[in-house]
DNA sequence: TACGGGCAATCGAACGCTGGTTCGGTGGGA
DNA sequence: TCCCACCGAACCAGCGTTCGATTGCCCGTA
């Protein structure tokens, strides 16, 4: 109970001063301290630097499958699927801003073979992004399509949860709502009629 | 001449390197050896670690707004400057990967007050995407859902661009009519009937 | 119950290294 | 002669990591 109590704050001091100040400009000393912990005494508990980035990630993004998870479990028609994944992220990058900004930041730090671990940890919520939007999907398109929207989709909600925009819980909830029907419009009109988008943006190349 | 080839080969590479390694990580000493100059040759034309970032950002983003400035002033229509935008953002992620990379995640690393500087001018780019956004919008919107909405279409086109997805300069320019019909289906429905989002997504709330 | 050995938790202090930065030069063109 | 571009070498601070202790608690044994 103890230790465990004496690992949980580890961490947590470790994600929230790699997320403010970085990897390589975060110390071990600063983590120790914030932990109420000398440095050898934080030895004692992890291996290293890496090591402990490494354990932040991989918690943070268990935690972040597992609501998504529990959120798709919920879910019974592929569009509250969208919207789940939408407001769970979201709902995520509200409550742990910090964990979200060392997901996309600084995973690529960590040294092989760790860094294979957690890539492959991230490809698995692709994944689940990728079999939504399969799912609702009217035309079928190819994989590279629906990759390449997914990341689309994946990127838009980092981009607004990593801003400080998200200012409560209630504001992330009815944004999900906009941003779902939003990327939910574009995903299907677009695949209904793909070539009105050439229309609408005719005159593409330059006169 | 040759002062002005040896600072645009000090910037380049401290570009590369700084992209490739991240701030903290690129050593001054690396640069130098990639800029074919000494450690002490290099401090001759910059003033230090902190303002090469700064001016390898400066620049970038230079770059960056007058090739949005100057695609802009050749599209006509409202959706022919989002067309432009897309097009751009997507072309110099492909051309220069390594300013993006930079831009998007070492700015923050800046001290003061280069950093408001740099902030300043990434302020001006996101301010040219919420007026063509308010310009296409049918049913006018808050400063505020326009701000959010521009941040959404600026995080879709970082999410791709960032990934080694664009492939060639091609990829990029069809990429980006998909992209762009994509936000503007979304962006125009969503504003059309914003109710039927709700509609579509109705049970939100676990039953 | 008293004793003692061992182990887990914790620490102060040091080590080696690398980083950014500075200093005192040197050579060659004007 | 002077100045500008450039360099080798050093300085110092901070880093991650390790080492050798010290403490206090648990447990088997007498």
């Amino acid at each position: 109970m103890a230790i465990e109590h004496r690992y949980g704050a580890i961490l947590e001091a470790a994600q929230d001063i790699f997320a403010h100040r970085g990897f390589h400009q975060a110390s071990i000393r600063e983590i120790a301290r914030a932990a109420d912990l000398s440095l050898a005494g934080l030895y004692h508990y992890v291996g290293g630097k890496d090591e402990l980035l490494f354990l932040v990630l991989d918690q943070a993004l268990d935690d972040l499958l597992a609501a998504l998870d529990e959120a798709l479990a919920r879910a019974r028609t592929p569009e509250l699927k969208l919207l789940a994944l939408v407001q769970t992220h979201l709902d995520y990058g509200f409550r742990r801003a910090a964990a979200l900004k060392v997901i996309n930041r600084d995973y690529e730090l960590l040294q092989e073979p760790r860094r294979s671990e957690i890539v492959a940890k991230r490809g698995e919520y692709l994944r689940r992004g990728i079999a939504i939007l399969r799912e609702l999907d009217p035309h079928a398109r190819s994989a590279d399509e629906l990759l390449s929207a997914t990341i689309l989709l994946l990127g838009m909600l980092n981009g607004i949860a990593t801003r400080p925009f998200l200012r409560s819980r209630e504001d992330a909830h009815t944004l999900a709502g906009e941003v779902g029907a939003l990327f939910l419009y574009g995903f299907l009109e677009h695949s209904a009629d793909r070539s009105a988008g050439a229309a609408i943006l005719g005159g593409t190349h330059d006169a």
